[in-house]
DNA sequence: GTAATAAGTCAAGACAATTGACTTAATAAG
DNA sequence: CTTATTAAGTCAATTGTCTTGACTTATTAC
């Protein structure tokens, strides 16, 4: 009589599935090659002139588009090129870290507009959660303040943390980032906001911002090297960043490499915190990175055998990451100092021989990605636009709502 | 003048990629669930029930589903489930080993309904490819004195072999398997049957039958970690098969292993290959397998002594596809001796700890998968299905034709 | 026996893409 | 300088698919 395990399926679309998704398209189509025709658009997607005239009219009445001159090449009427508008959209990153979070608004072309930090207090949410309000609520009125309206054009809060998510917390956490992550954080900020929020780990946040701005720009298949306090990848696939089951897939940090017959996490020998300890420095020190900066660039000797062995790791994730994702390029990113990374870019080299070396590639099998330290942020901010704007199946879905 | 750089986006859609969705949904929902009423199907769908009415009639004038009787249960008119039609699709599965190739015919639920095998001759693709298309050609006519009219329904070819695939071959190569990659097998085949053809390599080929009829029925997050001769892990990302940029996603064979200072690849020690090496045994021998079961039942001590390094680096490989993909269960098949494989799982447990080690967990983080020879061949046949039935992305898309 | 409930159908309607003819504006050719 | 050709883009009618709301049917609960 009760027979009644849920049935599981995936949702069907209708019309507006159908429209929805070929105006993500035309959006993308401009994303990725830039001011492009109504007539170009429409051999590019495969969709008529007509309906991309439609789709055309309608996201210029919504102020994503406009067009620009009339170019002639050619016989024929002249075309007129459409390109995205930056102010079209916005969106508000958020990225909490260990001793530090910062806010930024963006906007639909990723250009950064607005950013703001602040230390955590200690005490973990419960007297940070304030502090995080507070932060993206400045934001959103210094850019409210500098875009009029854009308030009704912010499409969400991203928010991006260490992950991994869902994980009991293994207790010896100074920065009570274990705490965080129990907190109910997600849902304080879609109240206290009363934005769409979405979640990401550090890395994945990178990808996201790598793939709207930087060296995953276009490309379906991208992973990106995350080196910052811990270690991850943030794996672009088929276009869109790849979540896992529970949102952790990626998390790397914890992928164990064997040496002198144990085992050891990836992390404890490629990231910042092994660094800090293999220096002996207080990561809340907030000269640091300028410090390391300038110690990588003087090739201070203790950096250097830092360096060698986390160049050795990376050497060995690339190769690995090549092996089992088969990306178009590797993207090695971090949220270290510039110098720092250059001089890890450089050690790095050569790869290790893979699957990767193929003739006809077109693209390096590494590229170094954004050195800054906002670029966390970004991709935190780019989360709620890609949700909103890119092509993807759950948005053709009638349960995406 | 000459701008012509190609223009990247994506396709758009219309009504018939609705239509083909919606349908390729409730095909999906009746693979998973078994029977289900068209009010069933409506709410787990959230399509209209005059949708799904009107789909289900074309299914099943289609000969793909069929009404089973009415059942009451509570009040309300009684419901009418309907079910897959086993005869309502077939494919052909074709696998390509080293020294064996196996033709299968499935039917659209994954039933295998003809077996054929063969050995290849030496000399490689030059007098292989008239023994392959004998052996599909006899497959396809045996499954058609079986089923009338199956031909009709014949859905695709779907090719195993294992990879990488589009890589300059290493030269020594006692198999030809190098030669075998570079001739033009799928263009053969497509040419000498006439239907369409697909590639996998052979782990992804072990994911595509196991996401079929096996263990990662219904799933949308899994990986099949393969060992046969090399080892590959078959990805399921998402509810589809992940090929990667070039189709090599997943070929974990040449992952690094660091032991006594030095990096080995994974398949060097946990592989068929590596054990055939350890015993000495020539791989080409008929009853190789036969007797290698023997030996693994009766505790061989040579056996024992590679199944301890092949379990511990296993080990180490689920951990890590734990840590990358985040996937709601690993999956351990191959095409080894069942005895093996069963003797390799009781020494793989206990697990290591990791990131899959979560509350609420309602599948087990290691599950054994078909322990058949042929299921590399009958993933092979389900390739197709899966391409024509499953709901994914690109079927939407207008340039899928 | 009647009310309530659920499955399923019918026919009209809504929505978004398609089609084919048409307009517009440019260059190329004579 | 005129005309043909080409390409961009619009207009209006059409088509395909899902949706809506009223209706029918079959069963159980009271």
């Amino acid at each position: 009589m009760n027979d009644s395990r849920p049935i599981r399926a995936k949702s069907g679309t209708n019309h507006e599935g159908t429209s929805a998704h070929n105006r993500r398209v035309i959006v993308d189509a401009l994303r990725i090659n830039g001011a492009l025709s109504r007539a170009d658009l429409a051999r590019a997607t495969r969709l008529t002139k007509q309906t991309v005239s439609n789709i055309i009219e309608e996201l210029e009445r919504d102020g994503l588009v406009s067009s620009q001159e009339a170019v002639r090449k050619g016989r024929g009427q002249p075309s007129t090129p459409f390109r995205l508008v930056p102010g079209g959209a916005f969106s508000i990153g958020l990225q909490i870290d260990r001793h530090v979070t910062r806010a930024v608004a963006v906007d639909l072309v990723g250009s950064v507009l607005v950013r703001a930090e602040a230390a955590l207090p200690p005490g973990g949410p419960s007297t940070g959660a304030k502090v995080i309000l507070d932060l993206v609520a400045g934001v959103r009125s210094n850019l409210a303040r500098i875009v009029r309206q854009s308030d009704k054009r912010l499409v969400g809060l991203g928010v991006a943390m260490p992950g991994p998510f869902g994980i009991d917390g293994s207790g010896d956490d100074p920065w009570m980032m274990g705490a965080w992550q129990k907190f109910p954080l997600l849902e304080t900020l879609a109240a206290g906001t009363g934005l769409d929020v979405g979640l990401q780990n550090d890395a994945a946040a990178a990808a996201t911002a790598e793939r709207m701005v930087g060296a995953a720009h276009g490309l379906d298949h991208a992973v990106c090297l995350f080196v910052g306090y811990g270690i991850g990848a943030g794996l672009i696939l088929n276009g869109e960043l790849y979540r896992g089951a529970n949102g952790n897939a990626g998390e790397i940090g914890m992928a164990l490499l064997f040496a002198d017959g144990k085992s050891t996490p990836l992390e404890h020998r490629a990231s910042l915190a092994s660094l800090y300890q293999h220096l002996s420095a207080d990561p809340a020190d907030p000269d640091l990175h300028a410090r390391i900066d300038n110690l990588a660039l003087r090739g201070d000797p203790s950096i250097e055998a830092w360096i060698g062995t986390a160049a050795a790791d990376l050497r060995w994730s690339i190769h690995l990451i090549e092996t089992i994702f088969d990306p178009q390029t590797v993207i090695l990113c971090g949220s270290a100092p510039e110098g720092l990374v250059n001089r890890l870019i450089a050690a790095v080299g050569p790869l290790l021989p893979s699957i990767a070396e193929r003739r006809g590639r077109t693209l390096p099998r590494l590229q170094p990605g954004m050195a800054d330290p906002w670029s966390v942020a970004l991709g935190a901010a780019a989360g709620p636009i890609s949700r909103a704007f890119d092509p993807h199946f759950a948005a053709i879905l009638k349960d995406s709502r």
